[in-house]
DNA sequence: TATTGTTATACTCTATAACTATA
DNA sequence: TATAGTTATAGAGTATAACAATA
C-alpha cells in the first residue's frame, strides 16, 4: 500500500486554509503596524483593567518569553504601559494606553471585513456549520483560548 | 457598539484548532527528525522523479529563500540531492534519497494516526462535513496547492 | 533583460533555560 | 523552594533584496 497522500489528512486542509485568512489578515493588520499576536493582546485588554503576562501566556498559548518580546514591541509603540502589582512585588500588568485604546475599534473593524469577505464563498448554513465543528473541536479537545501563530 | 470579539471570526476558530492539529503533528514528526514543511516536501518528492525548488516553492506557498534552505537541512540529513537540470544550466531539481524514500511511509502512518486521533471528537459526517467546506473554500479562492505553516 | 537559484539581512514566533527579584 | 517576569540562545519560518550564472 503507498504512503498516504498529503491531500487525505483534514490536519492538511485545515492548515491550507487557516494559513490563507490569517495570512491575508496579517497583511491588512499591518498597515495598522501591529501583528496578529499584538492585535490579539490588545483586543484582550480592551475589556478589562489590566493582565498579568503570565496569564496572557495561558490564554493564548504562547510562552512568558514571547510575550515579554510582544509587550516589549507594545511599549516601544506606545500602546500599552507595564504597571507593577501593588499585591506582589513579582508581578506586573500590561495596560491599554490611550493611543491602544482608539486603535482596538480600528483592527476590530479590519478582523470584520477580513473574515466576512474570506468566507463569502461559502452558503450562510455552511459557515454555521464550520463554526459549530470547530467550537465543538476546540471544546472537546479543550484547547487553549485564544492563539495567534 | 463596541468592537467585535476575538470569537466573532471564523478565522479565529480555524487558527485555534489548526494550530493544536498541527503543533500536536510537529512535535510526532519531530521524533523522525523532520519539521512540517520537511515531510510535505518528502511526500511531494516521492511520487515524482525530482521537483525544481521553484516549483516547490510556488506549489507550497513558500519563498525561494525558504525553499533554499529547507533543501540545505534535507541536503545536511542526506535525504535528499541535488540534482542540476541537464536541460537549463540555471535550473535544478531535488530528488529523494534512499533514506529519504524509506522514511516517507513512517511520516505518512504519523499523519494518518495523528489526524485519526485528533479529529476522533467528531462523527464521521462532521469530518465529512468539515472536509467538504474546506475544499469548496480551497477551490473558490483557489488557494496555492500545498501549505505548511 | 529575464529567470533560476543561492545568499544575506531583518523580523516574528518557538523552545529551552539561565537569571533576578519576590513570596 | 517556588513563582513572576526578563533575558539569552538557537532554530524555523516570513519577507525583501542583492547576487551569480544562464537563457
Amino acid at each position: 500500500m503507498p504512503p498516504s497522500d498529503l491531500h487525505a489528512h483534514l490536519g492538511y486542509w485545515l492548515r491550507t486554509v487557516s494559513n490563507a485568512v490569517s495570512h491575508r489578515f496579517a497583511r491588512r493588520v499591518e498597515a495598522e503596524g501591529v501583528t496578529v499576536a499584538e492585535w490579539v493582546v490588545l483586543r484582550m485588554l480592551y475589556d478589562v483593567e489590566g493582565i498579568a503576562p503570565s496569564v496572557l501566556a495561558a490564554r493564548m498559548g504562547m510562552t512568558k518569553g514571547a510575550i515579554s518580546k510582544l509587550a516589549d514591541r507594545l511599549l516601544a509603540k506606545a500602546l500599552v504601559v507595564r504597571r507593577p502589582n501593588p499585591d506582589d512585588g513579582r508581578a506586573h500588568e500590561l495596560v491599554l494606553e490611550p493611543a491602544g485604546r482608539a486603535l482596538v475599534p480600528r483592527l476590530a473593524e479590519l478582523a470584520d471585513r477580513n473574515d466576512a469577505a474570506f468566507f463569502a464563498v461559502l452558503a450562510q448554513d455552511e459557515r454555521r456549520q464550520l463554526k459549530r465543528i470547530l467550537k465543538k473541536i476546540v471544546a472537546e479537545r479543550e484547547l487553549s483560548d485564544v492563539t495567534t501563530e
